[in-house]
DNA sequence: ATCATAATATTGATATATCAAATAATGATG
DNA sequence: CATCATTATTTGATATATCAATATTATGAT
């Protein structure tokens, strides 16, 4: 395989894009809110979005590793962005809720993700989004 | 920011898509070929390709970090696919050469790495792959 | 009521990503 | 040729990914 053909590989454009959309994303990010990773956005946004899941279901939802969880969500007690205390009813678990400061931290991020994700699709059309989209699913669905 | 606006966000699918390939690609490779990473099996491909490559140079082909780079190549290094020496020009640099058991290692994979890019891609017409591509190289430009 | 099994979360080890800082060698310029 | 900016690489610190192992609690079957 020479260095052309890797270029040309779908694969290698896939992990390309998503890798400088990333960059982009936490560079916008850090300029404005300091150090906070997307990563951490991710798991906050879904804690808040549904308060009742457990770690494993946010670890589904938010496509992580169980243990990636623990350690973000440890980070983000630290940071003083969640409040652990014991679960009422299941003693294996425990109860995380955002505090005002990540409630706070979400609504200011908001527009400048919607504005970076703007940016990214800027010049693509709705219809070749969405064949975009069912390429993408239809690989989720072959290597799983 | 519901969940269901979540899994529906195209940047979602993108990264479910990108992680599950890899998943699939990494746990097929591990099976056959032991403990070798897709990484290192890049980083490899490149060196075979482009011989003359200073690390910086590999760290953009491959599109990694230069640190990754470095990192990467000390591992190959301990593995005993790469051999490395002082560069007869720059001494800053080092030359690194393929090691017989990576010629080896590359070839034996290299079926393997076709056969999982197939798995991907199966049931998805080249026009949308062709569609897809497109976008995904407007986006990296988008974010660049 | 007990016990095996399942569920939930954590930890350890290793690999990679990212940023910043440090090292070291080279090249250009006065 | 001495200095200085640039280039190539490495290192340190922190975050995340992955796999395996562990700890603890809950549950279901007997």
């Amino acid at each position: 395989m020479t260095a052309e053909k890797l270029n040309s590989t779908f694969f290698y454009v896939l992990e390309k894009s998503i890798k400088t959309y990333r960059q982009m994303a936490q560079r916008n990010l850090a300029q404005e809110y300091g150090a906070i990773t997307i990563d951490q956005l991710l798991v906050l946004q879904a804690m808040k979005d549904q308060p009742e899941l457990t770690q494993q279901q946010i670890a589904l939802v938010v496509f992580k590793d169980y243990a990636s969880i623990t350690r973000i969500i440890d980070l983000l007690v630290r940071k003083g962005l969640l409040h652990r205390a014991d679960h009422p009813t299941d003693r294996r678990r425990f109860e995380l809720t955002l505090t005002r400061a990540a409630d706070d931290l979400l609504q200011q991020v908001h527009p400048r993700i919607l504005k970076n994700r703007k940016i990214a699709l800027s010049g693509i059309s709705e219809e070749e989004i969405a064949i975009a989209r069912k390429v993408l699913a239809k690989i989720t669905e072959n290597c799983s």
